[in-house]
RNA sequence: UGGGGUGUAGCCAAGUGGUAAGGCAGCGGCCUUUGGAGCCGCCAUUCGCAGGUUCGAAUCCUGCCUCCCCAGCCA
């Protein structure tokens, strides 16, 4: 793959200033995930940027598991998270970092908050918090207990972690403007009591530091110089940039936001990933129809192929909504290159060569990538029983339709040119079988000069066949942004065609002995063994389709491109 | 009606006062034993709208409009 030159965006020029003006030496980013669920491809764009960004700067680029809320938190969580980053391709090395490692100097640095008058601990239920907050257009009302005595607020907060007060008796807020039009600096929560064991510190805690506290202030341990983010915490910043202004931190990192990824026909919303996987609507978080990073991998997207699209999409503060096609000519661009070619019928119909001798095979050199000899070739039997897909003949075609037909020939891959001879029907008038000859001049791929055919179909010697389940996949939802549908559960809005099992495919033998890696299909997709396989039964998913022109134009294609 | 953002082609996106990159999609052609792949060409007199400054504006100024985000002791 050829390296291009990275994309500009605004937070490269962002970079490349600080560089240069000397404001900052080095680049230090971090990808900070909460470990309370499984990654998908919007997490994608920002590990692609973060350890992108990293490399191109030659700084580093830190995973930190940002694990402040012990309620919706697993180890489970943070490993998929560690395997999730690596397939995807980056490496942390030795900067794989913890907000829960830091708790203590979290701890310590809102004693000096109490201390220096600029936070409280606050006595008020949730409710009344609420209350006092105000609203969008009105300024809160600053709470009874906003006065304490630092002596009183240092002895309260010392209470608190030790145990002594219930969850939700207490909380530790900033001292900020509860009248700010900014409702995050309406003195925010800092602290909260939890009596909830944490997945790494166990019960060593009963009060938790809250996000907004504990993620500047994470980034100021660990000398992060660029904090990059989505565009929901812009009105964080400012509150950000307090905690780093007012605790006596080592570093000062800087804020920048970007616009998260949307994709077209699929949510990106951890909660509805969630609600999709524990509500049974998808198999798991690995469904081939999620967007998430396992699901992907399990349909057969190449980790560079996310990195590409990654790249093509672009960062900007613009809210997009990309079309899923984007992501899909990403994948076929990754598996063209790099997929070996073979032949499987998913509809099968029989073909009796009836010219061809019924007890000789004849094995065929087939190459295995039209553009790249350098993937070699492999050996296919030909016999005189053969399956051709359903779709690859018709009865009464259509014009420009030019597969096979009765008295029309279409070229069989690598083998012979086929005329059909006679439909064969079963008692309920349905197709059974197509009795054809070979040109035995056209074999191998002979081309005899005047020779001119249009079409060429895939086929697969019928004793050779192997059978094999194969998993059809469309888009998840009906709408393209089934997010966006105001007064409507996204669910409701869910394909029932999304998931397509054809079972009696017949797949060319060599197909056998495939386990990892993607296969193209000849005039199919890009297809890939599924986990679910066993000895006495494979399974196929299929990753992509090929881009069809003959569908596109309007051809009909009775559910093989479906 | 408060605050913070954002508007460049169907979808993304460069561009930072000197006359609209690139990608995807689309369209036309060539080539082809995958209706695939590959190759060639076309595709914004105009940058949300209206004024203004300037020799010159997507870029600067003024006003208006659109859409998104914010009232968790979630992140």
């Amino acid at each position: 793959m050829n390296e291009t030159a990275p994309a500009a965006n605004f937070i490269r020029t962002i970079i490349t200033d600080d560089l240069q003006s000397g404001r900052r030496q080095q680049v230090v980013t971090r990808f900070p995930p909460e470990p309370n669920g499984y990654l998908h491809i919007g997490h994608a764009k920002s590990i692609c940027l973060n350890f992108g960004l990293a490399t191109d700067f030659a700084g580093r680029c830190h995973l930190r598991m940002d694990d402040t809320n012990p309620e919706k938190e697993s180890v489970e969580y943070a490993e998929a998270i560690k395997e999730a980053v690596r397939w995807l391709g980056f490496d942390w090395g030795e900067h794989l970092f913890y907000a829960s490692d830091y708790y203590e100097q979290l701890y310590q640095w809102a004693e000096e908050l109490i201390r220096t008058g600029k936070a409280y601990v606050d006595s008020l239920s949730a409710e009344e918090v609420r209350q006092y907050r105000g609203t969008l257009t009105e300024p809160g009302r600053e709470s009874p207990y906003r006065s304490r005595s630092v002596a009183e607020n240092l002895d309260l907060f010392r209470r608190m972690r030790r145990g002594e007060f219930a969850d939700g008796a207490h909380t530790l807020r900033a001292i900020i403007d509860v009248t700010s039009p900014n409702l995050n600096l309406r003195d925010p929560v800092l602290y909260r009591i939890q009596r909830v064991p944490h997945y790494r510190t166990g019960d060593a805690w009963c009060i938790y530091p809250m996000y907004d506290f504990a993620h500047p202030l994470s980034d100021a341990i660990e000398g992060i110089t660029h904090s990059i983010c989505t565009l929901e915490f812009e009105d964080h910043r400012p509150l950000y940039d307090w905690f780093i202004a007012n605790c006596s931190v080592p570093a000062r990192p800087q804020q920048i936001e970007f616009a998260r990824l949307n994709l077209t026909y699929t949510v990106m919303s951890k909660r509805k990933l969630l609600e999709l996987v524990t509500g049974r609507h998808v198999g798991g978080w690995d469904d081939p129809r999620l967007p998430t990073l396992v699901g992907m991998r399990r349909r057969g997207y190449p980790p560079a192929a996310i990195r590409t699209f990654c790249e093509r999409i672009g960062v900007g503060k613009t809210d997009s909504l990309i079309d899923m096609g984007v992501l899909e000519e990403c994948v076929r661009d990754d598996l063209n290159r790099s997929a070996p070619r073979a032949m499987a019928v998913l509809r099968p119909l029989k073909v009796v060569v009836e010219n061809f001798p019924a007890d000789e095979v004849e094995q065929f050199e087939v190459a295995n990538h039209p553009g790249d000899p350098a993937l070699g070739s492999r050996k296919v039997p030909f016999t005189r029983e053969i399956f051709i897909e359903q779709d690859d003949f018709l009865e009464t075609p259509p014009k420009g339709f030019f597969r096979l037909f009765p008295g029309g020939e279409v070229r069989l891959r690598g083998a012979y040119i086929l005329r059909c001879e006679q439909v064969v029907r079963d008692g309920d008038g349905q197709i059974s079988e197509l009795r054809c000859s070979i040109d035995p001049a056209t074999r191998g791929g002979a081309n005899p000069p005047g020779r001119k055919i249009k079409g060429t179909i895939h086929w697969v010697s019928a004793p050779h066949a192997l059978e094999a389940e194969v998993r059809l996949y469309d888009r998840l939802f009906t709408v393209a942004n089934p997010g966006g549908e105001k007064g409507r559960d996204f669910k409701e809005l869910l394909n029932p065609d999304s998931l397509q099992v054809l079972t009696g495919c017949r797949l060319e033998p060599g197909l056998a002995a495939v386990d990892g890696g993607s296969r193209q299909f000849e005039r199919l997709g890009y297809f890939c063994r599924d986990q679910d396989s066993t000895a006495e039964r494979l399974v196929f998913n299929r990753t992509v389709t090929l881009r069809d022109s003959w569908v596109a134009k309007g051809g009909s294609d009775s559910g093989v491109a479906g």
